[in-house]
DNA sequence: AAGTTCGGCAACCGCAATGAA
DNA sequence: TTTCATTGCGGTTGCCGAACT
């Protein structure tokens, strides 16, 4: 017997996500918290599997998300912590507050890499890449090559003064890089949470309503004051999500 | 200007891990 | 302890805009 699909694919919508579903999940996920991703696209009314769900709020939606490209310290720092810990993207996100696992995995394919590999790093092991081996004594002249090995042959780490000390630098340690909670990114809560039950609200997002409404009378007061709080979603990033917000009723989240 | 190639990123897929019954 | 449901994670795909020819 194989396993269960996570969901009942047969109806579901799968591709982008269009501007109102993401208002229907923020909506929902700001009313209930996170809980439950089988049961939150039928509890928010979209036609998606829980799984994907989940994937658009951590990686898109959630409130405490840094947009823009990698900082050149957020670099290094995930240069470092792969070098210790290999793919383990979550792991490596976990230490880098408002960055998404695969926003650190695709920053890593796209741009470390090959920086590592023009500095004649391997990205893989983080050692110098071995020299090229002697040519065979019957040479054919070279096939095309990759231009990205040839430049690799050129540029030796000491030539090139990006990421200065990425390997020497010895007095970095991971311990020194303070792990956001989740409680720390998104409200400042006033009260615990009474209980865990099965489905109960467990996100601080909203932890209950009474939590919100002591911070402001309304919710888009709410978000602004969240938003300035921890600086998010700088402006130049372009469309995020709580733009949604703009045009979505309040009664709309029964705040 | 039109067609083609490339790069970046959001989203999907499937397996692993975890928790509940 | 076993089974099954759910969530988490990492690898991969495919779309779209920019750059190039």
């Amino acid at each position: 017997m194989g396993r269960q699909p996570c969901c009942d694919k047969v109806g579901l919508k799968k591709g982008p996500w269009t501007c109102d579903e993401d208002k229907k999940l923020i909506a929902f996920m700001l009313n209930n918290g996170q809980c439950c991703w089988r049961a939150v696209p039928k509890l928010a009314g979209l036609l998606r599997c829980g799984k994907s769900c989940r994937l658009r709020w951590t990686n898109y939606l959630r409130p405490d998300l840094k947009r823009g490209l990698l900082s050149q310290d957020e670099e290094k720092l995930v240069i470092d912590l792969h070098a210790q810990l290999g793919n383990r993207w979550s792991k490596i996100a976990s230490h880098l507050p408002g960055r998404t696992d695969n926003e650190i995995k695709n920053h890593w394919n796209t741009h470390i890499k090959k920086k590592l590999k023009k500095m004649g790093i391997d990205p893989l092991t983080h050692k110098p890449l071995s020299p090229p081996p002697p040519p065979p004594p019957e040479t054919e002249p070279e096939k095309g090559g990759d231009k990205e090995e040839e430049e690799d042959k050129i540029r030796s780490p000491i030539e090139s003064n990006e990421f200065d000390n990425i390997n020497n630098d010895n007095d970095f340690s991971i311990d020194e890089i303070p792990v956001m909670e989740p409680h720390e990114i998104l409200i400042h809560q006033q009260s615990t949470p009474s209980s865990s039950s099965s489905c109960s609200p467990c996100s601080p997002l909203s932890s209950s309503l009474e939590d919100l409404q002591c911070f402001s009378p309304t919710f888009r007061d709410y978000c602004t004051e969240m938003m300035n709080s921890y600086s998010i979603w700088e402006d130049g990033f372009g469309i995020n999500g709580w733009d949604l917000l703009d045009d979505l009723e309040i009664g709309e989240l029964n705040i």
